[in-house]
DNA sequence: CACGATACCGAACATGATGTTCGGAATTTA
DNA sequence: TAAATTCCGAACATCATGTTCGGTATCGTG
């Protein structure tokens, strides 16, 4: 027996919901009544299914997951070696982000923004772990590592959004991409030269 | 006239308890009423001093920031030259913020968190930007790597409170100069070579 | 098509947190 | 000591959360 159409309409009646009303206001300022209110289901209904908004948002993140596979897929196939194939993956991702600019501004501040940003650095480690081929051993810890790659990412697309929201995709991207790299040293004393980058 | 010391025992009871409930159980498990209870103060006079539990916090930050501005006035005689004060600054915020890890892992995921993070970002801009003097001009914008450095302390406290609680503050902060300085490149290609770190 | 199973509705209810009000008591400052 | 300020605490209004339950609609299946 297939899965009842009535819960998968019902679930992503509750999904679509959700993300509009955190285009409209804050997360924070959403109540689950709202939420019903916006998708048209039973108060009743909803708490058979999720137990809070907490946990609405976390189930919605499987379609980010989807998006984020999506991603990787086609990074694979266009990079061309091994090694390319993250900075492909994270090109691709500066592309879409700013679609998500009104749902990430809904959520900056909130649960809903930890929630969102520990569902990306699980898909990290599990896309590039899946490549880690003869890797040479490095002094920074793997998951330290990653927990940096994604927090990374997200200081730059929060500075992006609010700072400087006229910077393209691709500027944006290099700015990450210099600064998973080669890092930026404290202020006052360059980091090692050779590591500066150029300008 | 001085401030009335009534305001002022109210208010340190206040922040104390709330801190003492963050070391015993998780921000968001914490109501006002439970604060009030610990610091033996009417429900009236709370709000008479604060319009939330979050400002509560926001205010009792400025703890926080005494201690920041001491440690960074004892870096800044302890340094031989400007450029290292910085680091001694951040060498000795790794020896501090063990004696705060229970506090960390009550806010860990919450709200607090994050106004935690934005007020020791606005101490490092504050801080940095203060001998921010003959600096060459760099490719990434300050605001930025500012941001960039406040997350990745975050990121590295965060790792080492939950993954690897036994290393010593030198070892963790070793790491965290590491990411700041030379990044750390994405997995499956090495960042420039020159910047690897040493094994 | 028809039947049994399942999901949905909606109203009602219990619970608990938030924030306000106010008169009287206590403490502080001057 | 006198005036001003603060604190107390109880009572109250409001609101969001989460549960219960009987009736109804929709679904999958034979």
């Amino acid at each position: 027996m297939a899965i009842d159409r009535r819960v998968v309409r019902t679930r992503t009646a509750l999904y679509d919901a959700l993300v509009t009303l955190i285009r409209r206001r804050h997360y924070d300022a959403i109540s689950v009544q709202d939420v019903l209110d916006e998708a048209n289901v039973g108060r009743s209904t909803f708490y058979a299914h999720f137990k809070s908004k907490d946990e609405l948002l976390e189930r919605s993140l499987e379609r980010l997951r989807a998006l984020l596979e999506h991603t990787w897929q086609a990074a694979l196939s266009e990079a061309d070696d091994a090694e390319a194939i993250p900075y492909a993956y994270t090109r691709a991702l500066f592309e879409h982000v700013a679609e998500f600019r009104d749902v990430q501004a809904g959520l900056s501040g909130t649960r809903g923004e930890r929630i969102v940003t520990t569902a990306l650095r699980d898909n990290l480690t599990r896309f590039l772990g899946s490549i880690a081929g003869g890797e040479p051993p490095r002094t920074v810890p793997r998951d330290l590592a990653i927990g940096f790659i994604a927090e990374t990412f997200i200081a730059v697309i929060t500075w992006w959004r609010e700072k400087r929201p006229d910077l393209s995709p691709a500027e944006a991207e290099s700015l990450f991409r210099q600064l998973v790299d080669k890092g930026v040293g404290l202020p006052g004393r360059p980091s090692s030269p050779a590591c500066r980058g150029v300008q």
